[in-house]
DNA sequence: GTGAAAGCGCTAACAG
DNA sequence: CTGTTAGCGCTTTCAC
């Protein structure tokens, strides 16, 4: 028999359909005899429940979807690997979306899932606030690397992060920085915007800003010439892959990094600890973003879980030193 | 209403049920006047149609799964794009599974989504070829990078690549390699390694084995000083994750990377353009080969499609000579 | 061209 | 503890 059913399963094991759906679904309310003689009878017709028949009538699918805002992007990589394996462990399916950069894609896949899976984490969401608080009307939503009120989240701490980067360049003896701007719709770019900011501020040194910039190596000619054109000693790119291509670009134009000037990056990328200089990064916890994320959601899946778990994670960052960043040139 | 059902629709529009069920799926079926009407009311409502209860009645789930044996080496995740992207064009859903090098747990997670997905793409299965057969007659299955006959596949051609490895060697003099094999169960590396040395055999030339080895960074070590008991004046590692551990483990023991010894990986991943020296690899369209895996799979799923497409592609490598392989040194 | 009704595979009352 | 039965939302004969 191609794919048996419960009915096949009831007829060969002389019982009702009942029966074999509690041997299943809750096997306490069957009486062990039956219960085993059922699940025989189950396994030699090799019949598998039909998850979605199952759904159908539970209204819950065991599935959940992460969407990642451009999965070019190997920073995403460590989410979805956290994701995926917190998922896993729950006997969860995991349904993977790539945004490509565009909320109007984003949203469309979402809406096209909204009545097939549990639930949405969102990495680094491009999606307005209120579009994502409709789709929270809709279903559990767990944000990645974004906050709204309202929403769970998780995050890299990077106000503390940040701040981290800027006393690290202050201990060098820098006394002015530019940071190199992630698109303008991410939040990402405009929380490290100005925790830099801020902590420049406090530590009393300049800062100022350049870009959007898409955060790709390709990017990082434009971004380092831009970075150029201000009297800074020190460069905080968007993230590593931005900082890659600056790199290279300066090593092209002949400025040495880090002997004229220091180059930072974000997210501790695989690559950035083997590309020349080595690059100092603002990694942390990403498969542990992940990991929480989809923990979060199962949660809110679960009657009564809504409440078990704080809806606001932040994980610490860790400042990555490496060969990058050096003592500010004599201005 | 939270989900509004074709009854709910069909009350609004005073119509029937499957008036509202066939202006969506058969939208001849039905004259423009009603079908604009019903569609009209749903769209007011946000009616959604219900992707399961739709798989229920008719078995296809516009659901494809991809499993990866290792989640975790980036090379993978260029075919996951791949294979993500051509889904996503036909309105499929794609789900993600890594099987962590595990076969067992390859196998379960298969089993798992037998009857919610229409088919599988199975990159890099380390499964046995009964295994894969039996899948194979349950669901569509299409393999990436490994074949077996009957199965339709996907694979780089690394016969051809493997030969042209072996001739750049040789034209820089090298007279002995040495391949430091995948895992045992990988059809990749035994590929490589026979395709290695009949190139080798072809052009006279001595070529040996060691390993095998987890494709991994941390692998290296053990790897490198492997090719050093050997005399081998070149190393073919069974990917870039090996090589790049490879070349650092080199640096380490003060062996020079290509004047001592010339290395060559597989799969160009992002990381060996940017490590030092840069690495010579073999590289091909990793994209492609899942876009052209996922779209063999939907014509299998498609009524008379089986036929239309040939069941076994064949794309070419291309080897990107970087700055990790050299002249040979004076033996 | 459209409606009524059966059924996809499963679960959850409700009886017994 | 187990059987009967009514749907979950949709598609599809079969009538009209």
């Amino acid at each position: 028999m191609a794919h048996p059913t419960i009915y096949d399963v009831a007829a060969a094991a002389g019982v009702a359909t009942s029966t074999v759906s509690r041997a299943f679904s809750t096997p306490t309310r069957v009486s062990a005899r039956t219960r085993e003689h059922v699940l025989a009878v189950a396994a030699e017709l090799g019949y598998r429940p039909n998850p979605h028949a199952r759904a159908l009538f539970s209204g819950r699918h065991h599935t959940v979807a992460m969407v990642v805002s451009d999965i070019t992007n190997p920073h995403y990589f460590e989410l979805i690997r956290g994701a995926e394996l917190r998922a896993k462990a729950s006997e969860y399916t995991l349904v993977l979306v790539n945004a490509e950069e565009s909320p109007r894609i984003e949203y469309d896949q979402i809406q096209r899932l909204v009545s097939s899976v549990d639930g949405f984490v969102l990495a680094a969401s491009r999606l307005p606030d209120e579009n994502l608080e409709q789709i929270a009307a809709q279903r559990p939503v767990v944000l990645m690397n974004r906050e709204l009120g309202g929403i769970p989240s998780v995050v890299l701490d990077h106000v503390q992060g940040c701040r981290q980067i800027v006393e690290h360049l202050v201990s060098l003896g820098h006394r002015h920085l530019v940071y190199l701007a992630g698109p303008r719709n991410s939040w990402m770019a405009s929380t490290r915007w100005s925790a830099l900011r801020t902590a420049a501020e406090s530590l009393g040194i300049a800062a100022e800003r350049v870009g959007p910039f898409m955060p790709k190596v390709s990017q990082g000619g434009a971004a380092a010439d831009g970075a150029l054109t201000t009297r800074a000693t020190a460069i905080v790119a968007h993230n590593d892959l931005l900082a890659i291509g600056v790199v290279q670009r300066l090593a092209q134009r002949g400025v040495r990094v880090p002997d004229d000037v220091s180059v930072v990056g974000f997210d501790d990328i695989f690559a950035s600890d083997l590309c020349t200089p080595r690059l100092t990064t603002l990694g942390g916890a990403h498969v542990e973003v992940g990991r929480a994320a989809v923990e979060i959601l199962l949660d809110m899946a679960t009657p009564n879980g809504r409440t078990r778990t704080p809806p606001r994670v932040v994980l610490p960052t860790e400042l990555v030193l490496r060969g990058s960043t050096g003592t500010a040139r004599e201005t």
